[in-house]
This record gives structure tokens, sequence and C-alpha cells, in this order.
DNA sequence: TAAATGGTTTGTCTTACGCAAATGACTTGT
DNA sequence: ACAAGTCATTTGCGTAAGACAAACCATTTA
């Protein structure tokens, strides 16, 4: 690709305008999520277990792009809800592996039902079509860093960009 | 659209996966954008600037979602730099008119170059076409509260849902 | 057995907010 | 003309969400 014109590039950088819807859904959502005992940080754990499975702590903090020290706290109070649960590997019991439980599983599907309303609002502009198109894309665009928490909580190559 | 049967409902909500890519941009675009002297919040200042014109002070507030004495602090950053210009409109003299100053929109254009080099990697599972496909849906979904910050400066409605 | 590893706790610091109060300049209403 | 309202500003306080460091325990590897 670098070989090709510059008329190849992409005209327009997403980076702003993705700081700045993301920023306007995350605090519509906020007030949704309050009441279930939720914060958007929690939500995107739980939104990331359910989707790619248990994982070990370290490759969570990795693909979740935070500090470990503060996914332990984030964990914890996960765990105090009984939302996940942490299991010590048997190929290595330094290791945790946290999953999605069936609490979990039913807090998060109540967290999308009222998150629902917000997106109504927020993404008023764009049609359901085009609401799926950019679910589709999300999810794409955030499946790729899957490789560095690997399917299960088996061994993992090192993670990649820690990102924030 | 309340009429219509569930089918209907999108079945995947976007909030904790814009959440998930954003924090993930955000955080290489930090490295990018502290040798330009500039943060996120700068950026997307800039960028709403540059995409939707001059506006007073009270209607960026809103558009960008953030408190207004926040946002004296965040054009206090950018005027130092003259990236932007604060003048008193004229139809009220209370009234700061914020534009885009011609350093400014050169530093963006900066900062935009380096952010293609962030987005060619935490993006790389979408093509070309994605990523214009993904900008064209933000776009498009960010514009709607453009109501809320009328072209130009002039006499705007009541600023809708405040976001973070 | 020593060194390395995964998770945990604690502490410190930074950043980005929301919110409140007070202020000065300006506009609107009486 | 004066009071009330409005816009922007400064200051202060508090919260949340991080990064980073150090120390520790349990476990695994060299």
């Amino acid at each position: 690709m670098a070989s090709l014109p510059v008329l190849n590039q992409p005209p327009h950088l997403c980076a702003a305008l993705l700081d700045h819807l993301s920023r306007r859904v995350r605090t519509r959502s906020e007030t949704v999520l309050a009441p279930l005992g939720l914060r958007p940080r929690h939500l995107v754990t739980l939104t990331v277990l359910r989707d790619h499975g248990s994982s070990t702590q370290q490759a969570l903090a990795a693909r979740l792009g935070i500090d470990s020290t503060n996914l332990v706290g984030l964990l914890n109070d996960l765990e105090a809800d009984n939302l996940i649960e942490r299991r010590r590997s048997p190929e290595d019991r330094r290791r945790h592996v946290v999953d999605l439980t069936d609490v979990g599983a039913k807090k998060l599907a109540k967290a999308e039902f009222a998150l629902a309303a917000v997106e109504d609002e927020v993404l008023a502009a764009l049609t359901l079509e085009q609401r799926e198109q950019l679910y589709s894309l999300l999810q794409q665009a955030t499946a790729t860093t899957d490789i560095a928490a690997c399917a299960g909580a088996e061994d993992e190559p090192a993670p990649p960009v820690m990102y924030r």
C-alpha cells in the first residue's frame, strides 16, 4: 500500500469523530447504566467477555488496553456482583481465567435493552441499516486485536499495542 | 417505529464497541498528537470548528457536550497557540464568536497527517473503503446535533442533549 | 534453589470532566 | 434609569478513570 499513489489514501480521518460520537453515546449511556449498577467500562468488559469468551486477566487487560492493576479493580467490581467469575487456570495456577456468568449475561442483556433507547436518540440520524453497518464495522475493527486475546484462556502471543 | 415489530429492532448495540474502539484510537492518537502540543479534546474541537464553522461558545459547548467553564479552559489552550480566535459578536457583545485560524487549520492538517499512521494501524482490519464508510457514518451521526450549533454564530435554538 | 511470572494491594499522580459560586461586561425588560 | 437577565471567566471542589511504581504472595520455570 505504501507504493500506491496518494489518491488511494483515505481522505478522511475517523479519530476525531470517533471520539466525538463515542463521548455522546457514553454520556447518555451512563444515565441508563447507573440504575443497573454499571458504568461504561463495565459494559465494555462484559461485552468483550461475551463476544470473545473467557480470557486470562493478562490477555483481557491487553484487549481492553488498560493496566493490569486497574483491571483487577474493574474485575473486583464485576465479581462482587457475580457478573463474572475468576477460576484458577488448570494449566498454570498463577493465572485466572475470567468468565462471564449467567447473571452477568443477563445483566448485559438488560443493559443493552436500556441502551437501545439511548442509541435511538443519539444515533437518530442513522437508519437502522446504517446502525447495523456501523456495528459491523466496529465489530470488525475491534476484532483484529482478537489475536492478542486468543480464543479461550490458552497461551497467547505477546499482546499488541496497549490501548487506553 | 414504536409500532414496528421486534424484528425491525437493530439486533446489535454500538455503545460498547464504540467506546472500545474509540479508546484504542484515542490512546494511539495521544502519542502522535503530543509532539504537536495537542490532546484528543483539542483535536475534536478543531475538527468541529473546521467542519461546522465559527460558533458561539455556548453553542460550541453544547455541540461538544462539555460544560461551558471547561470549554473556556479548552479554548484558552487553543487560543494561546493561535489555533483559534475569539471575537466579540457584533450582534451581542457578551458573546464570543470562535473561529479556526489559518494556523489552526494547518495544525489540524498536520495532526491528521500524523493520525493517518495511527488509523492505518488501529483500523488495520478495515479496508480503505470500509474506513471511508465508517467516517461517513460517524460524520452523519454527529451531524445531527448540528441543529444545536446552527451555521455561523447566529441565534441558535436551545441546545439538545448535553454530551460528555 | 533462584529467578521469573500472574495477580493483588496500595499509593501517587495526571487528566478530564461536572458543578457551584462569584465576577465583570453587556443586553433586555420595566 | 435601574433591575434583572445573559455570556464568558475565574476559582474551587469533588469524582472517575486511568498510568505507573513498589511490595507481596503463590506458582512456575530455569
